[in-house]
DNA sequence: AACTAATCAGTGGTAACAAA
DNA sequence: TTTGTTACCACTGATTAGTT
């Protein structure tokens, strides 16, 4: 069953210039040899004019049978299949990419994260040796009171440490130890 | 020019039940009615069976003129460019998505870099204040010399902190010096 | 058989450019 | 200006090859 193409302009019959169809009535793809011709100008020229297209059906005479509109035809589609697969490769390629960079910054994150908790506890530890270290000293040298009082500047609380004032019969001896401590809030 | 269209087993010629070639010979899309019929079925059932299909045909006035194998075949399109199009689309979400989380990775990264290095500084100063108050102080009021012993639990170096052994001879004044520091953590 | 993936070609819409 | 040609692109219908 089944014959009988449309033909645009077809002198008479056996020159099979007509679009996918052969003269017999049978779609046809190009052949091997044919594509690969085709994808050899495609690979240094993806948008040859038309003058192009004429020298490389006369230079290749697998595509002499070729209509001119169909090599025409057979690069827009070329084009617009590469372009598809390139947009999708590259975004495969972006996301890989984005991935791997998240892995390596939650590692880095938490390794970072490990390190803050590690300080502030060494931090915090080094406040409360200093803290309690000084008390016993002081209350084991003098059995006097200690009263801590704030610093401008520093939220009062367990977190921070303020310099503390002695009860007056001290500090003539804390003053002969001079010496004594400034406190630069390190600032980044 | 042309007329003749192939046609698969159409019984006379009026009737109109070809590919996408009208009885006229020209190359027929569906109408936007055919379409919008086509797409609700579609919406709930991508993959209708041939009965399905053929159901559809009878209920729809529309579809009345269109060869079953067309309606197969548009569906059978419609999935494939549908894959397409809803691949792509994952891609960018899911790319949108990674920057997203690129971004505010980097942002914490920075913070957490910032707020270590700030420690470590504290840290330090922590370190140097209790090192030089402490030998300065001994020294001044004593001229006695400070050993240095290690924490359990913290490691040696100039980056970690122990507390101090002062020599039997000057414990007495030390503790009466007194006075003394304070230490600054400014938390972020 | 129907399905998927790839392919070829037609249509509509748009932009560039020259002739009327 | 308008009109016509030309090429391009996005979309779409249909066909084939290969798989399930």
């Amino acid at each position: 069953m089944a014959m009988a193409v449309a033909q645009h302009r077809v002198s008479s019959s056996g020159s099979s210039i007509n679009k996918h169809f052969d003269a017999a009535g049978k779609y046809v793809r190009y052949t091997a040899e044919q594509v690969e011709a085709l994808e050899r100008v495609y690979a240094e020229c993806p948008k040859p004019s038309s003058l192009r297209r004429q020298q490389l059906i006369r230079e290749c005479p697998i595509l002499s049978n070729v209509d001119p509109k169909q090599i025409k035809v057979w690069f827009q589609n070329r084009r617009c299949r590469d372009k598809q697969r390139k947009e999708s490769s590259r975004l495969q390629t972006v996301n890989k990419k984005l991935s791997a960079m998240n892995k390596l910054l939650m590692e880095e994150n938490d390794r970072l994260q490990k390190q803050v908790s590690q300080l502030v506890c060494e931090n915090g530890y080094m406040k409360q040796q200093l803290h309690t270290t000084l008390a016993e000293f002081l209350s084991k040298a003098t059995g006097t009171a200690v009263d801590w009082v704030q610093m401008p500047g520093m939220k009062p609380g367990p977190d921070s440490v303020g310099i503390f004032a002695i009860s007056q019969s001290c500090r003539g001896v804390a003053a002969r130890a001079c010496g004594l401590v400034s406190l630069e809030p390190t600032k980044v």
